[in-house]
DNA sequence: TGCGTCGCTACTGTATACATCTTGCGTTCA
DNA sequence: TGAACGCAAGATGTATACAGTAGCGACGCA
């Protein structure tokens, strides 16, 4: 039904869109490859006007590379790119964290974030956590993060996180799924929810550089479980993003 | 000439785009007003389909705000919006430069910002500096911040650094010019010039937390030349990025 | 056999016509 | 007199036709 809605009232651009992002995230796209318009035209079943408008914006989105003669291409990351907007993104997130301990949070605003933490605290309570527990702390994880970001009170700020995490390797959830099947998953869980607990105190108690230091710390966690997931290799299908990972490390 | 390049060889959305953004920056398309794309064909000249992409471009640039029912609008920055522009530019050029001196750059890679450096001493080094050199020290000093970003080869940190860049009051030179109208002019460039000697230093010698550290402080000149220049109110004109602010500080 | 040039093909850039939707104003009814 | 409904105007969303250009291949000449 979802579907039926999705194909009637969402816009021509957006469907497009929403086709070739996920046919380069799938892989079916590799990286380097030359997208044209009409090829793109057959993926989608849309005009020329609304393919050009969805590649523009997968273009900033950061997924497509313009081509100096006109068109696009796949973007291709190496993995230091992909560890670079893991840094990048904490760096803002820590800058985030830093505006909302400096300037003072109200008592009744931090109450979304400290249920937040509460629902996370119940998830990764489980000893041998489910599956299904997993892919609901993905959801919270996301939650959590967006709430806090908005506590900065800064649109520039928001505005600048959100597209770095628009890249499918650079958001806070990026990696937790492929870190479900490490042995270590657990552990590296409670350590992330522990970074969640510091950084709702610092604000609290208004230390601003503390807020930022483990928010920065806090990313770090999402370039290590990227690190054990590429060397066990194993379940490398939980991370589509690196379907855009230069050829060397696929 | 470069007038007669322009009008012939760059294609219609560009024009378009610099037409527009040009029409925005002199304020004679107030922050909130809607921009039609018919209004936007008469004051350009070409036809709805690039001056759609040109509109698609300058959002994702920052200067325009799409409206949910379709359409777009001119964006409105309160002075907050801006200062906390100025303070992300400077957490991400701090970060720029705590790679690169973390990761180390060669002496040789080193050369060219240290020749800016050079060049630019050489222009603050005049006691009463005339409007030629205020104009050199500019163009000089974005090429500074330019190379200092390109150390730290973080193509990802580059694009975004480059992005917040672009918004005009966000710009490393962006309050420059309206300081050179202050009686404060001399000694604020000569602190900034020590930033930047600062800097090429801690990159030298791998010292990133003060790399990272300088640099952001670097930034918050600009915040103080904005403050100063908005208090003294005399020479706005120098400052075409204030078209932008919401109403009341007009 | 290699290099240069010519021509073709296929792509992007642009303009415009048509469809759909939103918004604002006017009219009518309660 | 106020509110609601309907219509009209003008906006955006979409499709497509046409023009211009770049890249590639083939052919010819040295």
């Amino acid at each position: 039904m979802s579907e039926r809605d999705t194909e009637r009232s969402v816009s021509q651009t957006v469907r497009a869109q929403l086709a070739l992002r996920d046919m380069i995230l799938s892989g079916r796209l590799r990286p380097g490859e030359r997208i044209s318009e009409l090829q793109a035209v057959d993926i989608t079943g849309v005009s020329r006007t609304p393919v050009r408008l969805a590649l523009v914006r997968l273009e900033d989105e950061g997924l497509l590379q313009a081509i100096p003669s006109g068109g696009f291409m796949v973007k291709a990351f190496t993995e230091r790119d992909i560890l670079d907007s893991i840094e990048l993104r904490g760096t803002l997130e820590g800058l985030a964290a830093r505006f909302a301990a400096e300037r003072g949070v109200s008592a009744r605003s931090l109450e979304p974030l400290k249920e937040c933490l509460a629902d996370l605290d119940q998830l990764v309570r489980q000893d041998p956590i489910s599956v299904e527990a997993f892919s609901a702390y993905v959801t919270m994880n996301a939650r959590f993060h967006a709430i806090l970001n908005e506590l900065s009170a800064s649109a520039p700020l928001i505005r600048e996180i959100d597209r770095v995490s628009a890249l499918p390797f650079a958001s806070p959830s990026a990696f937790v799924m492929a870190q479900s099947a490490l042995p270590e998953a657990h552990q590296i869980l409670l350590l992330g929810q522990d970074h969640h607990r510091i950084v709702v105190d610092a604000i609290e108690n208004r230390e601003g550089a503390r807020a930022e230091a483990v928010m920065r710390e806090h990313s770090r966690l999402a370039a290590r479980n990227l690190r054990l997931a590429v060397r066990n290799r194993t379940h490398l299908e939980l991370m589509p993003a690196l379907a855009l990972l230069k050829s060397s490390a696929e």
